[in-house]
DNA sequence: CACTTGACTATAA
DNA sequence: CTTATAGCCAAGT
């Protein structure tokens, strides 16, 4: 398996994810062949320009948005989708995607 | 090629 | 709750 289809299956895995879930980088990393939760925020962090993956639909495993340059408008965007989080920043258990 | 940096995670203390 | 360790990968220098 060569290490570039990983990213594809990253990018086509995060590409799936339906509006207003979310779902983690180990989760997305596990349903590869290969990849890690550490390669999958890698894959995050270096996004090609133009892109139209939903990319604000990731977060860590302790369901929280890790804080990172974009971390505010990744809340903003899951907000405007209807994510809610609890008083200590942490999504609804239920609203993760396999 | 080596080294660093960063949107990770599990485990232990 | 916090720190520390270890394992992990991609892109940039």
């Amino acid at each position: 398996m060569a290490r570039g289809e990983l990213l594809e299956q990253i990018y086509t895995i995060v590409a799936q994810i339906p509006e207003g879930r979310v779902t983690t980088y180990g989760r997305i990393a596990r349903m590869t062949d290969g990849a890690t939760a550490r390669a999958v925020g890698s894959a995050m962090g270096h996004l090609p320009s133009g892109h139209d993956l939903p990319w604000h639909r990731v977060i860590n495993a302790g369901l929280k948005v890790t804080e990172h340059g974009g971390a505010v408008r990744q809340r903003e965007k899951l907000r405007a989708e209807g994510v809610a989080f609890d008083a200590k920043g942490r999504v609804n258990p239920e609203l993760l995607w396999p």
